[in-house]
DNA sequence: CCGCTCGTCCAAAGCGCTTTGGGTATGCAT
DNA sequence: ATGCATACCCAAAGCGCTTTGGACGAGCGG
């Protein structure tokens, strides 16, 4: 069933079928009851390849992923995905997954753009200073970033609030007495990561305090990296009395090391990681749980998607600027360092200001 | 710059440029190189929309995934798509992602396939009676399946001998004279999950031994559930020496039952994982490194790219279905049962048993 | 020299939609 | 009565490609 069979059916033409079903006014309104009504019962559904044409618009938001960057590493970014998928799936609009050569990464934007295959990107891991960002607004193409650059151009985001999370994490490990904390952190290039290690950083000077050298580390966030990194700075002469991970994995990892060491967590040594919830690799199922910072990725994507979409249909990129605040979620992962016998009051108040916030949606 | 203006620019018509751009015979050598030369240096790219009209053909594959099922919880799915991706990338098609609420899956193909909006699908994780199978044979919708089911329909798929390589991990246990060995294995109605416990049953028959009753578990693929099943068996009574889990996920927490009970993997417990080649969590820096049948899921995903492409050009079914050899790599996770002493020949028998075979692709 | 086949090319008709640029009728002020 | 909005509708022109159905010569056997 196509527009000119639907309109022949009615008696009507094309043109006013058509304007009746995509909400133009100059149609009357019991005609446009008829046209729905009729459309409904044939299920009709324009075809896109025909609309495409005409309109000039693709109907579909990609977004690309450098092959063999570290985003194919990354759990994150297919949860991401599937925010996104489950968003778009509602829409009229399709969801491309795109791979691409790392190096010809702005060449690939350019050339969707240019062709008109793309109506929109969602861009995934910036770096402090994206090129993608410029490439992109130069080209007028829509886009909305998950996470945030340095970039001063104006652009559509949606980010947590990495900062406050890990500064209040690191607080909360303060509070219980800690005064040596290590931060295992991603990738330095990655806002996150920048963001993360501000927040870490500004909460130990508020207390006077500052990192010891070698404390901070940034490396691909896999439980292999975190264990590495977690024994090494365990067996060392002064060690950490508390961990700060970027990603569960990386926890994952200093777990195991603990173990390895004799080191029980949540005795000896205190862990708290940003979680992502990934579906996979739950913290609450941690032996012993692991205490975090908790941001669904995948609601991210949702809001994203919708984001999108209408920053496609003409939003204000300024006015399409989300930053979310971030649970932070108490668990048996950490506790005052060993040692130090502190009241059980002071447990329970680190305890509440750990309460659960809804992110700011 | 379109196909009219490329043709203005030659001085010839639009037909044959067209026709020397999509290989047809009837167009003179000499014609043909210019048309290409000239595509070439103006960068022509003809517009997928007015070629999808055209034609009728609509340049996509897609991939749909059940929302909430337990695709979205597993990291195999992605790795697959990373695959998809990457091939489809290298064409001129597009990979389209759509999220599926599970009660309208089957709908939801027919309403693509009829739209017109796909070219074909790739089907990922198939049940042994999936009705996709059907349903899309009867669409006379291309696929290819990553997997295979009971169906007795012809159709493409692209399947890793589970049976064979889940009976040479146990030969391989047995060999070291381990007679308890345990199968955590995925969701019951999976296809693979029976072929790999019915190589698993095969091997020990073949021994003369069987399966103790419990010792067979079938449950979603995580950290946690290899956890909870492990130690539940670990802390029973009679304890399998060795255990065969069906992903690397369960390993990791087979790993941590076995530390708990202050078991030592690779001593009092052997284990053997099938590894799809998951890129943040690599066999080999377990510790132990762990013992797996190991076939990267990536590579399937390639492979299964160029099989649909084939088969939405023609090929028939029957021509497009393989069945790939698995490597067993043996690694420290896996020794003769405690207590058992055993020459060092045997131990190095099944060493070799263990070589590298390459896939047969 | 005729009629045929081949090899090469082309004009034009779609594909199914959107959008332009009116057309007609009605109502209302002039 | 005339002029002019207003409300509603339509024919037809694209959008950029593929494909049909020839056209036109050249070469060739009869």
């Amino acid at each position: 069933m196509n527009l000119k069979e639907l309109a022949a059916h009615l008696g009507i033409s094309q043109t006013t079928v058509s304007r009746a079903l995509n909400g133009y006014p100059d149609v009357a309104e019991t005609t446009r009851r008829q046209v729905l009504e009729a459309a409904r019962r044939f299920n009709y559904r324009p075809n896109p390849a025909a609309r495409r044409l005409a309109t000039g618009r693709a109907g579909t938001v990609a977004i690309l992923f450098p092959v063999e960057r570290n985003l194919l590493v990354d759990p994150h970014f297919f949860e991401l995905l599937a925010g996104l998928a489950e968003m778009i799936a509602r829409t009229e609009m399709e969801l491309s997954l795109r791979a691409t050569p790392p190096q010809e990464e702005l060449e690939t934007y350019r050339r969707l753009v240019n062709a008109g295959r793309v109506d929109g990107f969602v861009l995934s891991s910036p770096t402090l200073h994206d090129p993608r960002i410029a490439e992109l607004t130069a080209l007028g193409a829509p886009f909305v970033v998950h996470g945030r650059t340095q970039e001063t151009l104006p652009y559509a985001y949606l980010d947590i609030d990495n900062a406050d999370a890990f500064a209040r994490a690191t607080a909360l490990l303060l509070d219980l007495g800690h005064t040596d904390v290590a931060l295992l952190n991603g990738d330095a290039a990655l806002t996150f990561a920048r963001d993360r290690e501000q927040g870490y950083r500004g909460a130990l000077a508020a207390r006077g305090l500052s990192a010891a050298p070698g404390r901070v580390t940034n490396a691909p966030m896999t439980e292999e990296v975190g264990y590495r990194v977690a024994r090494a700075m365990l067996e060392a002469g002064e060690r950490p009395t508390a961990f700060l991970a970027s990603s569960v994995l990386l926890a994952l990892g200093v777990y195991r090391a603990a173990r390895d060491l004799g080191l029980s967590v949540g005795r000896e040594v205190s862990v708290i990681a940003h979680d992502d919830a990934l579906p996979f690799l739950k913290a609450e199922t941690f032996d012993p749980p692991l205490a975090t910072t908790l941001s669904p990725i995948r609601r991210a994507g949702y809001r994203i998607a919708e984001m999108l979409i209408e920053r496609i249909s003409g939003v204000d990129p300024k006015a399409l600027q989300e930053l979310w605040k971030v649970d932070v979620v108490f668990r048996a992962s950490v506790a005052p360092p060993h040692g130090v016998r502190r009241g059980a009051a002071a447990v329970r108040a680190a305890g509440d200001d750990a309460a659960a916030r809804r992110p700011a949606r």
